[in-house]
DNA sequence: CAGCATGTAGACAGACTTGTCTATCTATGG
DNA sequence: CCATAGATAGACAAGTCTGTCTACATGCTG
């Protein structure tokens, strides 16, 4: 690991406890000797553990906004577009390290006076709507701006709703049923 | 307070706290203080925190199917009485301390490796799912089981995103547009 | 190579955690 | 009233937490 690299790799790994594990269940010297670096280095580069969730949160979404455009992107000759957002999930879903949304994880840990952080998720659920209006208005069927607003809130309550309950029941069936009924609204 | 009722009154003020600052930002210590009782007294009605823990979620549940069936029963003579589900949480959101749904926020705090915790939050909203398809099939249209069944899930999610989400965004639009939804797919 | 930015090991401080335990007190019910 | 179950205050144990700090080492770059 070379020193130009430590602060990923520092976020990386208490990205991967925190998701697993926890905010609060994650200690500093459970992630430095993860990291295998010294207590120091963690705080040479961040000033506190509430700078490392807040770099976890935006690492996070930033990974998945680029995945998600991706996706999206391999696949815009189809009709619907926007129900890949369902087939992305799934595929999170099927991987072992699945363990819900992140930032609702993170949400219902901190507590309520930590304001920029829950600012902070509150900006990223935005750009993920924003995402999710792009992608139908870029459909054929037109509809008006505040049409597609509101679709596009609609259907990002149905995603959410799929990873957290997936996540909760340990199956499949409420990304099936979230897409069912996306498919329903969209007409 | 009477001896009789330590217990409930200990649950009770764990419960709120909790609720209101989360099961791993909440000690022991801060439940005796709050309560007003011996810490003995504590361990002789509970032998560890996750007991704890696990009657808090069984008194939230149980006030709130109990609260939720009396508002329904209240309002019996309207249609698609399952949106009044919607209007039961709109009630809530509105009250200075809603914080989300307790179960979502305990199950993003606890370890995996809780599987009791886990498996009573799943029959919980097993228990909400089956009474959403009570509603549903007391209504005049008929449907299959199956259908009742699929029915009663797709609403359960509506209701889980909204109550999740009007408590992230801190706004009541989820609730609005989950109600939305839920008209739409009860047709 | 040399200087310096950054990394190291790990001690330290002060606070907190959960659960155990003791000797004594008190409320309740017969 | 009396016996007992349950409550009290709080010390104790062992561990953990986050963040600060020191003296030294090391990697990088000019």
């Amino acid at each position: 690991m070379s020193r130009a690299n430590t602060r990923d790799h520092i976020v990386s790994v208490a990205s991967d406890l925190f998701y697993q594990n926890g905010f609060n269940l994650t200690g500093i010297n459970e992630i430095i000797k993860e990291a295998d670096i010294a207590k120091a280095t963690l705080y040479n580069h961040f000033a506190s553990k509430d700078e490392i969730c807040i770099a976890y949160l935006e690492t996070m979404h930033e990974q998945f906004m680029t995945d998600l455009q991706a996706f999206y992107t391999a696949r815009k000759s189809r009709k619907q577009q926007v129900l890949i957002l369902f087939d992305f999930l799934k595929l999170a879903f099927d991987q072992e390290t699945f363990n819900g949304c992140w930032c609702i994880n993170i949400h219902s840990e901190i507590p309520k006076e930590k304001l920029d952080i829950k600012a902070l998720i509150k900006r990223q659920k935005s750009e993920l709507i924003s995402f999710i209006e792009t992608v139908i208005r870029s459909e054929e069927k037109k509809r008006s701006v505040a049409e597609s607003q509101k679709l596009a809130k609609q259907i990002y309550l149905l995603y959410e709703a799929a990873v957290t309950e997936s996540h909760l029941h340990q199956d499949a069936w409420p990304i099936q049923n979230a897409k069912d009924i996306c498919k329903l609204i969209l007409k």
